[in-house]
DNA sequence: CGCGACTTTGACAGATGTCAAGGCTTGTGG
DNA sequence: CCACAAGCCTTGACATCTGTCAAAGTCGCG
């Protein structure tokens, strides 16, 4: 089954109930929420920094890397949504955007009007809290970056990447195990892991060589999950994701 | 007049007014939250790493980091906390800390209990509102210091969270101008900017000697605004901060 | 086949970290 | 009022990590 067959809402649904208790009627006035399709490609801008935006996004497929950018024009990614995340959701309740989203290969998007994002707010206040939860739980993420970029060494920074990714994609239940792909250059992780492409690629030969995990042909290969969580000093607490959770959040 | 003269809500309430709108009776409902003030010591963290909480603290006077380590011990301050921020209002919706607080000296907080808060934004959907909008630009914060401590030098970064701190202080209205209190010593802002304290101590000295801003006995004086925001590449958009909402939140 | 984008590698440079010693303040107790 | 201790700041010498630059290798695609 191919992620794109799931109705991509259902994703969003399932990890608002990861944290959030839903009733049936919440979670099927989310599923009903209009929502268009639009394919975005590679390396273009969705959202531009300071733009009004009169929509929230919704990642159906591919990846989405939120944008601050330097003076010298080095570019750095704050976060990174997959598929079933809302990147700016909270543009809904602060709709100038305070970073630029791109699209990191060729990915598809929904466009959530915030008129309706709005009026399910209003009719269901539970609702509402669900979503600000969704948007602190995506804090705790940014926080766990902020102490992955200043305080850890490069081999550290990328494997504790790794492993967050793994965890987040495991608890979406589309791409699990050992094996996922990560569709994204070395000079994207470079973004990602405030390093250099070079230093980058150096990194990724020394843990293949230490058979920690492998990153090839945009796709990760962990090889020993445990030495892997050991060297990205890796404790999944801030992403709120347990296994019985998922299971939960399937029934949803 | 003294910062603690103020009812320490009220700062709170000018900082929710800056980006929402809320009626005289929000106001007062807010303003007539129960609060108890506790004296933080030094060094001391009030709250733990996976505590439940039931209250959220109210900074009132002195200066609050939040914390996240690595396993090697080392620290980073992930956000830093002046008088009239709520450091983890986000704990009335999700009470587990995700991180931990604590006084980077010492410090007076108010405990305002959950229940509290969950009462007013159930009556008042309004506050709630502005609830979540304060904690999506406390996001805003975050996603900056990613970029700040991964993407730019030593001395930039320095540069950079001194101009932050020097706006929020001014939007405050309590402690305005080019001269103004960092009650932190340079091993602190080591874990602020993600550098060691012996570098600190360099790019400070250099900052002075290019007559650019002077940190001494826990306070800032700042020798050329122009040349500290072009050194630190500073842009105050993130802050969503601008002079006349400072004037407005005045008439609160 | 050949182009373009990406990856890989080596040699070297530069920024920041580490270690260690000494100087300055500040507060305390005799 | 002095002496001392504790914490903090300052400085220098040196080590290390990561960045820079440049060239060659690989891969996929038109």
């Amino acid at each position: 089954m191919s992620i794109s067959d799931i109705n991509p809402l259902r994703l969003f649904v399932s990890k608002l109930v990861r944290h959030s208790a839903l009733s049936v009627e919440e979670k099927q006035a989310l599923l009903a929420l209009p929502a268009h399709p639009v394919q975005v490609s590679y390396n273009s801008d969705f959202v531009r920094l300071g733009e009004r935006v009169e929509y929230a996004c919704l990642v159906v497929d591919g990846l989405v890397g939120r944008f601050g950018q330097n003076r010298d024009g080095s570019r750095q990614i704050t976060a990174l949504h997959i598929p079933g995340d809302m990147p700016d959701l909270h543009s809904m309740i602060s709709p100038i955007a305070s970073s630029a989203l791109q699209a990191l290969t060729v990915t598809t998007i929904m466009k959530v009007p915030h008129s309706a994002l709005r009026g399910l707010v209003r009719e269901h206040p539970n609702v509402a809290e669900a979503f600000w939860r969704e948007c602190v739980a995506d804090a705790a993420v940014l926080s766990e970056w902020v102490v992955n970029v200043g305080r850890r060494d490069a081999r550290t920074r990328i494997a504790h990447f790794l492993c967050e990714l793994a965890c987040r994609y495991e608890a979406t239940g589309t791409n699990v195990g050992f094996e996922f792909d990560l569709p994204v250059t070395q000079d994207q992780l470079a973004d990602i892991t405030a390093l250099t492409p070079v230093h980058v690629n150096r990194m990724l030969k020394v843990l293949q060589e230490q058979n920690i995990a492998m990153v090839r042909n945009r796709r990760v290969t962990v090889l020993d999950w445990q030495k892997l969580v050991a060297t990205g000093e890796f404790n999944s607490d801030y992403l709120q994701i347990t296994k019985s959770q998922i299971a939960e959040s399937e029934a949803a």
